[in-house]
RNA sequence: GCCGAAGUGGUGAAAUUGGUAAACACAGCGGACUCAAAAUCCGCCGAUGGCAACAUCUUGAGGGUUCGAGUCCCUCCUUCGGCACCA
């Protein structure tokens, strides 16, 4: 009987070799069937898998085997996101060129991802750090410079001292690096930007589009991020006639102006000669912006002397250079209403300006001088000139109406995004394909000279400085337009442009362009998975780049991934596995303890795939058992199976009941998977199927017709099986004499006429409260259910004398009973 | 402050359209098998009271709508996530 043990490691290894033998997750172009595009968020190659790794691929593969039997063509590819940080850092610690350090990594986590059984296509195998694929990405910054959409300009910029390079306003989180966690400080640099401002309309509006599909939060935080305000640009002046541009989101407050407020930065401070000026704006560009924008920081400012002249009322206001106001956000000048706004009324405060209340509080009058805070609710101006007595909304429109009609302002929408700073100061990422020569200027690499190769034969010596930067055989170039003498830029590209369009690379992987017609074949990805982490990172890039690509005429989809599932973390001991807490746990050794089967299993079971996960190594032992239950069964009952048909209603009343158990099984199931995205329950409807076989005499089902009954249920629980646990499946599928890769079978189907239940149980209630239960024909009507619960001898005994208000009968669940007193 | 998500047994969690709260599993307890243990199979398992039948209570708190609320509405509390001197 050893051959019937379930050997997890021979049948992992076995199912494995097969499939890889006769390559079946190969995807082609079919047009017999509907495409459809699963796509996993592509890993870093950083050594090993973790756990967060295997729950996304095993939700992804689930997902991918299930399509598959719904006969659909399913791409499902995996690639490496292959450029990055770690890689320079293992090289400096270890003397391990990048080059190797990644590629060994690939092969190994290649391993792993074999060892868990997923189902890609790796004909479709794609990495970043290879040439004929960040050749592209340098094609595209030459076309996006040609656009204007890539530039290089001089701005205050984020930067890590720790990892040695600039950051994104995305890759700031709370002051620190993303990956690093360090302090993030500000400089001043000449960097690279991608013009994602130009589209910052269009990814609010695409929207619209993936709002059945995306999680809400995770278009909340985009959105939040994009920053759209609507307002109001004001021209006023000073006493000089010059333009004072200020932008405001509350022109109805514009008459309760009592001072004007400009940044520290601003140019046109340069005029001022007043020493004492110069001190405090020479103090402030001291404070890193982080320091200065710090939540309980204390508003300073000084007055500059100059007058600012109020065009609706003429009131003449003093400017003041203040901390607070951001040189990069409207005009990087603000007017100030203390009276309705609290930064503002504390700012009065502090210096002593006068306070002017223009809307009123019309359910109890405002008096100014008793004013603790300013009064920031709607009400009705006042003191408003030919305003007065508007609602402050209505004044909102008609301000703005009189400032357009009078050229003294212009209605203005704002964004909060800022443009993608592009350039790092590392080694190990794609070469910005530019040139800079002393005669032309900035030149872009021609596209016959593409790629610019990054050296894989780099020394870092220790240093932590790129090599890139000193390697002469690498900068010195000649200009594409003179031929002169010109010097390459040493900088690479952010890795989140490497991310940014890979998912449309694996449509197309082994063109001789950046693409083929069969990236429309398969484009948009219609199931895209990953970590949350990417709201405002990558699946904000990857949408922008996308809808470069459409204008660019590559790409025939504005928005790349139709629907979104951010899948939770994996917990334990109440955070999220991590190195630095030591709380981490090796898939391989689950894997070699438990199997594959039982580990994805785990993941899929132990909640909802969009919530955290506790990982539980009871939970694994369970799944175990479960696997070892059906494996049981199966080893049971492999001699009944048998082709005889059933005659359903000649079976006993058990055989029945296990056969509709079985079509409501596969029923729901299928719901789960498709619809409610829900494989806990999923995995659960099984066990309480396999519970209902465990259930059944044994003789019955050594009946002819319990033969046939056990042979259905086989032949259905298998099949659905094999999206949770593939390995264990196809050897019972194959036990079962099932013939063909149980990949290929079809999804199993039900009918829906067997799903009800013969017997049910109803309750009775009286005014709401559960008295009583019983169990009748599911064929029972309305008035038979009414009857049952007056002649029912709990019921009537509550009811005996009292007066009955009304009858309420849902049918197949409950009669309840209102009465009074 | 603004926006979003969540709060259910000892634990992970179910409850699909407003209709039997706690499915399924973990832990625990008991039984069968065994010389014994493991494995396996079977049973019990929200709280309080009761020998029991049963009764009462129970989905963060308080109100409301309804014959009926975990689910809908209002107020509040807590936790998590995002944005935040953005004018």
């Amino acid at each position: 009987m050893a051959e019937l043990e379930y050997n997890f490691k021979e049948i992992e290894k076995k199912w494995q070799g097969r499939w890889a033998e006769k390559d079946i997750f190969k995807t082609k172009h079919d047009d017999t069937r509907k495409k459809y595009y699963l796509l996993e968020m592509f890993p870093y190659p950083s050594g090993r898998l973790h756990m967060g790794h295997v729950r996304n691929y095993t939700i992804g593969d689930l997902m991918a085997r299930f399509m598959t039997m719904k006969g659909f063509n399913v791409l499902h590819p995996m690639g490496w996101d292959s450029f990055g940080l770690p890689a320079e850092n293992a090289a400096i610690q270890h003397n391990i060129p990048p080059y190797k350090w990644t590629t060994d990594n690939i092969n190994h986590m290649k391993s792993q991802f074999a060892k868990l059984g997923f189902s890609y296509d790796w004909s479709r195998e794609v990495a970043t750090y290879k040439p004929e694929y960040y050749k592209w990405n340098q094609w595209v910054f030459v076309k996006m410079f040609e656009k204007g959409l890539a530039y290089r300009k001089n701005a205050p910029v984020n930067w890590c001292p720790q990892c040695a390079t600039v950051l994104a306003n995305e890759q700031v989180e709370d002051g620190k690096c993303w990956r690093c966690k360090s302090e993030v400080t500000q400089k001043e640099l000449n960097q690279w930007f991608f013009k994602i401002t130009a589209y910052a309309e269009d990814l609010l509006q695409g929207h619209e589009e993936l709002k059945d599909g995306w999680p809400e939060r995770v278009l909340t935080m985009q959105r939040n991020w994009i920053g759209k305000s609507h307002g109001l640009t004001i021209n006023f002046k000073l006493e000089s006639g010059e333009d004072f541009p200020i932008y405001t989101t509350r022109p109805d407050t514009v008459y309760g102006v009592t001072y004007m407020v400009i940044a520290p930065e601003h140019p046109f401070l340069e005029r001022i000669k007043d020493t004492n000026v110069q001190d405090f704006i020479a103090r402030m560009k001291k404070q890193s912006l982080i320091d200065r924008l710090a939540e309980d920081k204390e508003k300073e400012g000084i007055d500059t002397g100059i007058k600012v002249i109020n065009p609706f009322n003429g009131d003449k206001v003093p400017l003041y250079v203040g901390n607070f106001v951001l040189m990069e956000y409207g005009t990087g000048m603000i007017m100030s209403v203390p009276a309705h706004d609290s930064r503002d009324f504390a700012f009065a405060k502090k210096y002593g300006i006068p306070i002017k209340l223009v809307i009123d509080n019309p359910a109890s009058p405002i008096d100014v001088n008793a004013m603790t805070d300013a009064y920031v609710e709607d009400g009705i101006n006042v003191n408003s000139g030919p305003f007065t007595g508007l609602s402050n909304r209505e004044a909102i429109e008609k301000i703005s109406d009189y400032a357009e009609k009078n050229g003294i302002g212009k209605r203005t929408v704002n964004f909060r995004i800022k443009d993608w700073l592009i350039s790092r100061q590392r080694y190990w990422g794609c070469p910005i394909p530019a040139v800079y020569c002393d005669t032309c200027g900035i030149q872009m690499v021609p596209e016959k000279d593409l790629p610019v190769i990054l050296p894989i034969d780099v020394d870092f010596h220790g240093s932590s400085q790129s090599p890139l930067a000193s390697m002469e055989s690498f900068i010195n170039t000649a200009c594409p337009a003179c031929g002169g003498k010109a010097r390459r830029e040493t900088d690479t590209m952010d890795t989140f442009v490497d991310s940014s369009w890979y998912f449309a690379k694996f449509a197309s992987p082994h063109s001789k362009d950046m693409f083929d017609d069969e990236v429309n074949y398969w484009m948009p990805v219609d199931q895209y998975i990953g970590g949350i982490e990417h709201a405002v990172l990558h699946l904000l890039y990857a949408r922008f780049f996308n809808m470069v690509l459409y204008d660019l005429g590559l790409i025939k989809v504005k928005e790349p991934f139709t629907r979104l599932l951010t899948q939770g973390m994996v917990i334990k001991d109440g955070a999220k596995m991590s190195k630095s807490l030591g709380n981490v746990v090796d898939p391989d050794e689950i894997i070699d303890a438990f199997g594959a089967d039982t580990v994805r299993m785990f993941m899929l079971f132990a909640s909802p795939p969009d919530k955290d996960l506790d990982w539980s190594e009871k939970g694994v032992e369970g799944c175990y058992r479960f696997i070892g239950r059906v494996w049981r069964m199966v080893v049971k009952y492999r001699n009944f199976i048998t082709t005889e048909t059933i005659e359903h209603e000649k079976l006993t009343t058990a055989l029945k009941s296990l056969r509709g158990e079985l079509h409501r099984t596969v029923k729901s199931v299928t719901k789960d998977i498709s619809e409610r995205l829900q494989y806990n329950t999923a995995i659960a409807r099984m066990m309480e199927l396999v519970n209902a076989v465990y259930q059944c005499d044994e003789k019955e089902i050594a009946s002819a017709q319990g033969r046939a009954v056990i042979s259905e249920v086989l032949f259905k629980l298998i099949p659905m099986l094999n999206v949770f646990t593939p390995h264990v499946a196809e050897e019972l599928w194959e036990m079962i004499g099932g013939g063909g890769f149980l990949y290929n079978q079809p999804w199993p189907d039900f009918d829906d006429a067997l799903t009800a239940k013969e017997e049910i149980e109803i309750v009775f209630q009286v005014n709401g409260k559960i008295r009583s239960k019983a169990q009748v024909s599911s064929s029972i009507t309305k008035d038979e259910m009414e009857e049952m619960a007056i002649a029912d001898p709990k019921i009537s005994s509550i009811i005996a004398g009292k007066e009955i208000v009304k009858k309420i009968v849902i049918p197949g669940k409950l009669v309840n009973i209102v009465i009074k007193g």
